[in-house]
DNA sequence: AAAAATCCCAACCGCCTGTAC
DNA sequence: AGTACAGGCGGTTGGGATTTT
């Protein structure tokens, strides 16, 4: 009945990802492709399900995704999904191309949150805030419209230099400036700082002989690791920015 | 300069949904 | 039709990095 289990839980490595792993689960998936995730650890040759092999190629290893702080444009745009689709972080993940649900879901609470509470903006509801010593029915009138004009002149922490972003100052905070600097426009360069980010910590040139894996051509580096065809996601077209290697983003997704 | 506090994010956990049998 | 599993999702947390005292 059924499917197979899908995988054991005795055995499995847990925790942070060596760079052995993610050049195992890197090739093999550049390769082949996966057909169900359960068989990608056994056949890469890592001892860790196929869950946290999913995990680690969604939100840090697929080669389009952006890194670094969301800009302000990104910042405003979860701001408003998220009053529309509440916390479903994939559905607002898929509004943002080359970011994670997990990355904006942290960028969320770490960040957007915050912000949004010092411009006494409830996050949950995207609502102003009541204030218990102002009462005042006719400013939360006044408030209530929308939060990406009218919220950032609220009257508490009017000298908060965090409110830029939802509030449309062009030259934003410190961590919008730092984010415009680290992500950019297109997925080619993006990719870069990917790379920048993943040789941080992985140390990819080493690993694959190359200056940087993000700058190497992936045709080239797809057919050098033996297409042979695999379970079939390569050779659709998936990133705009490698159309020759063509992978399929619906089928790695 | 060192210790403490805070921030940030990668990764895990558990639940839910869709689907293969 | 019912069962069991894979994949996906959202919430939470551990620990390294950074900032403050």
């Amino acid at each position: 009945m059924g499917r197979q289990p899908c995988c054991g839980k005795v055995g499995l490595k847990k925790g942070p990802w060596t760079a052995e792993e993610d050049q195992k689960l890197v090739i093999f998936l550049l390769s082949n492709g996966h057909c169900c995730w359960r068989l990608v650890p056994k056949l890469a040759g890592l001892l860790r399900c196929g869950k946290s092999c999913r995990l680690r190629w969604t939100n840090y290893l697929r080669p389009d995704l952006k890194r670094g702080l969301l800009s302000e444009e990104e910042e405003k745009l979860v701001i408003d999904l998220h009053e529309q689709l509440g916390n479903r972080w994939s559905k607002i993940a898929a509004r943002l191309p080359g970011r994670t649900d997990n990355e904006i879901k942290n960028h969320w609470n770490t960040h957007i949150k915050k912000k949004l509470k010092k411009m006494g903006i409830d996050p949950v509801t995207h609502q102003p805030v009541i204030s218990l010593s102002q009462p005042d029915p006719l400013k939360q009138q006044q408030q209530e419209p929308s939060i990406s004009g009218a919220g950032a002149d609220d009257e508490e922490e009017v000298d908060e230099e965090e409110e830029a972003p939802v509030s449309g100052q062009p030259q934003g905070v410190a961590c919008s400036a730092s984010s415009a600097t680290a992500v950019s426009p297109s997925c080619s360069s993006s990719a870069s700082a990917s790379a920048a980010t993943l040789g941080a910590d992985v140390d990819w040139p080493d690993l694959f002989e190359v200056d940087g894996i993000m700058d190497i051509d992936w045709a080239g580096f797809l057919s050098a690791s033996g297409d042979d065809g695999g379970c079939g996601a390569i050779g659709i077209d998936m990133f705009d920015d490698y159309p020759d290697v063509g992978f399929d983003q619906q089928v790695w997704m």
